[in-house]
DNA sequence: TGCAAAATTGCATTCAATGAGGTTTTCTTG
DNA sequence: CAAGAAAACCTCATTGAATGCAATTTTGCA
């Protein structure tokens, strides 16, 4: 299973991650090269590719990991909960996890945010990686709940919350609000949805 | 106000757009050099960007003439509309915008909606404008509501209207739905929004 | 007409990204 | 443990996007 070449392999790719971050804080994402980033790893230039598809990728590194906890809890849906019950559960958990120490170094994972909020190449692949997301997420939840919800409400659905959270949360964060103003931002945010645009 | 110089440099963007858009259809995009593009509107390659930033940004030519329209209909509100009103009110103004023929050729909508949702640097592209124009969009209407909404409420109500809409269009879109069947689900996401996730 | 500003062009350069072919490292199996 | 297969890695070459710069042409205006 986990022999010595999986582990170079993870150890590799962990380092030029590592490189990746600490040249993208010292002298810019757009400054720096794909030579620097393999040299930081001590890997070839051409090594990177065979481990990400392009510079913005290091940066995203956890998309697929994140998804399968997060598809995991639709599937393990509580029997009866309502739809819109499950789906603040599910992003609050993602949120959490997110920041979860025992997932990521907080400071990294700061520095991930801050590249995702200034550099637009990164921001547009960011808001890629997380449409994608909602298309899953909506059609997870459109099996988890067969017969009861369509595929195209389940989508408006997560469309709604999830966006919604998406632009209050960016909102805040650039305003430079705290830790704690941000969550609440997103709380009541949620909470709108939640209640209707109407009812405002 | 319109001279030549201005006209001529009109008919040359427009020349590189229409060119640009027969080579996509034709081969692909990422298919098509720069240098076909310039060929095809009889300019040398240079010239294309300073035109246009980059190969994406010839699809999303319309993005600052559409804000303007929108940003136009919420700074003249009727005085008391709610915001959800108003909100519904721009954004189905927007979209049919978007496919008035009075405003682009209706193949040529057609072709650019085509390439946004199967060329994934243009789908992030896309998800990016769109993204910013929601942040604009959102602070228009908290300027308009002054004193009755935070940015951070409008910001929300902004998101999820949008992030319904959006991811609900996509869906329906790649399905394969038809014109009048997208319009339909595009409405019961509104609905869905403005009621309120709790009350479906 | 002639001059200034703007637009266009050609040229050189950097860098991301991909492909091909050869070399080293790791794994497997007899 | 000794091949031999497979995976990972490296070097080299190439394409094409994007940018800066200096020269040239076109347009607007006095």
């Amino acid at each position: 299973m986990t022999g010595l070449r999986e582990r170079k392999k993870q150890r590799t790719r962990r380092a030029l991650v590592t490189a990746a971050l600490r040249s993208f804080q010292e002298k810019g994402f757009e400054e720096t090269t794909i030579a620097e980033i393999a040299a930081g790893a001590e890997v070839s230039a051409r090594t990177f590719f065979s481990y990400f598809a392009s510079k913005e990728d290091v940066i995203f590194y956890d998309g697929p990991e994140r998804m399968r906890y997060v598809l995991g809890l639709v599937a393990g849906r509580r029997p009866g909960e309502p739809v819109a019950e499950l789906l603040v559960r599910v992003i609050r958990a993602s949120l959490e996890w997110a920041v979860d120490p025992g997932n990521f170094d907080l400071a990294e994972a700061a520095a991930r945010m801050e590249l995702m909020l200034t550099v637009p190449s990164l921001q547009a692949r960011a808001l890629h990686v997380l449409f994608e997301q909602q298309l899953q997420l909506a059609e997870a939840v459109e099996r988890a709940y067969e017969g009861e919800l369509g595929a195209l409400e389940a989508a408006a659905m997560v469309g709604s919350l999830v966006g919604a959270v998406k632009l209050t949360a960016v909102m805040s964060l650039t305003r430079g609000d705290s830790q704690e103003q941000v969550w609440e931002a997103i709380t009541a945010a949620a909470e709108i949805s939640m209640r209707g645009l109407s009812n405002v």
